[in-house]
DNA sequence: CGTTACGTTTACGTGCGCGTCAACTTTGCT
DNA sequence: AGCAAAGTTGACGCGCACGTAAACGTAACG
C-alpha cells in the first residue's frame, strides 16, 4: 500500500480536480481529510466520497444536495432513529434515480428516432445525386 | 386548436418557468418566438425545444451545450454537408447518453447494495430490542 | 544557509442561470 | 378618455462552484 493516505497533489491527479476544489469541498463539509500538521491527508473514505461527489455532479446535483446524499452511502450506524431516517431518504433517492433512468431512456429513444429521420434524409440526398449522374 | 401559438404567460404555465427564463433563453438563442408587435408568441417548435432544454438541464448540461445539441433534434434539412455533420454529432451525443445511462445503472446498483447493508443493520437493531424485551 | 517545491489561509474575481426592480408601451375594458 | 393588466427592454443583484493572486509556513536539497 502507498500509505493509504494521499496528499492533495496525488488526490488531484487521481480524480482530475484542482486543489482549490478539494479545499472547497472540505469547507462545504463534503470531505474530511485528516491533518498532518497543516497538510491535508485524504483517506480511503474521502476517495469514496469524492467519487460519489463527482458522479453526483455529472447528474446535475448541487453540492448541497450531494452533501445530504453522501450519508446514504455510509449509513453511519448511529441510532436506529437516525439510521431508519437515512434509509427512507435512500429509498426516495433511489426512486428519483430510477425515474431519471426512465427519462434518460426516453430521451435516447427520441434521439434515435430523429436519427432515423436524418438517415433517411441523407439516403434521399444520396439517391438524388446518383440519379443526376 | 388554441391558435397553436402561446403568449408568454401560457408558455410559463405550461412548463412551470418564469417569463425571465423564457426571455433569457431567447437571448441565448435557445428559443425563437415570433413577434406580434412587441409581444412574443411561442410556436410548437419552441415548445419542443423548451421540453428538450428542461430535460437537458435535469441531466446537468449547460445551456450552451444544450444550444448546440438542440439542432440534433431538428435536422434543419439544409445542405448534405451540414446534415451529415449534424448526424455525426448526434451519434456522439447518443453514445454519451448511453454511457450516462450505464453509469446511472451502476450508481443505482451501488445504492441498492448500501441499502441492503442498512436494512440488515436495522433488522439487527430490531432483534436486539426484541431480545431485551 | 538560501532557494525550490509543495502546501496553507485569506480574499477578491468570474461565469452561469436566472431574480428583481424600474421605467415604459400596448391592449382591453369601462 | 382613463386606468388596470400584461408585456417589453435595460440594468443591477445574487448564489453557486470554483479560479486566481497574495502572503505565508515548512521540509528537503545542494
Amino acid at each position: 500500500m502507498t500509505t493509504d493516505l494521499l496528499n492533495i497533489r496525488d488526490m488531484c491527479d487521481a480524480f482530475d480536480v484542482t486543489p482549490r476544489t478539494l479545499r472547497f469541498y472540505e469547507a462545504k463539509e463534503l470531505l474530511f481529510p485528516i491533518r498532518e500538521g497543516q497538510k491535508r491527508l485524504f483517506t480511503k473514505r474521502d476517495r469514496a466520497r469524492l467519487k460519489l461527489i463527482l458522479r453526483g455532479k455529472r447528474f446535475g446535483f448541487s453540492l448541497e444536495e450531494i452533501r445530504q446524499l453522501l450519508d446514504l452511502y455510509h449509513m453511519n450506524d448511529g441510532q436506529e432513529a437516525q439510521l431508519s431516517k437515512t434509509y427512507v431518504l435512500a429509498e426516495q433517492h433511489l426512486a428519483a434515480m430510477e425515474a431519471k433512468k426512465a427519462e434518460l431512456e426516453e430521451a435516447i429513444n427520441e434521439l434515435k428516432e430523429q436519427m432515423v429521420w436524418g438517415a433517411d434524409k441523407l439516403a434521399q440526398l444520396a439517391k438524388e445525386k446518383t440519379v443526376a449522374a
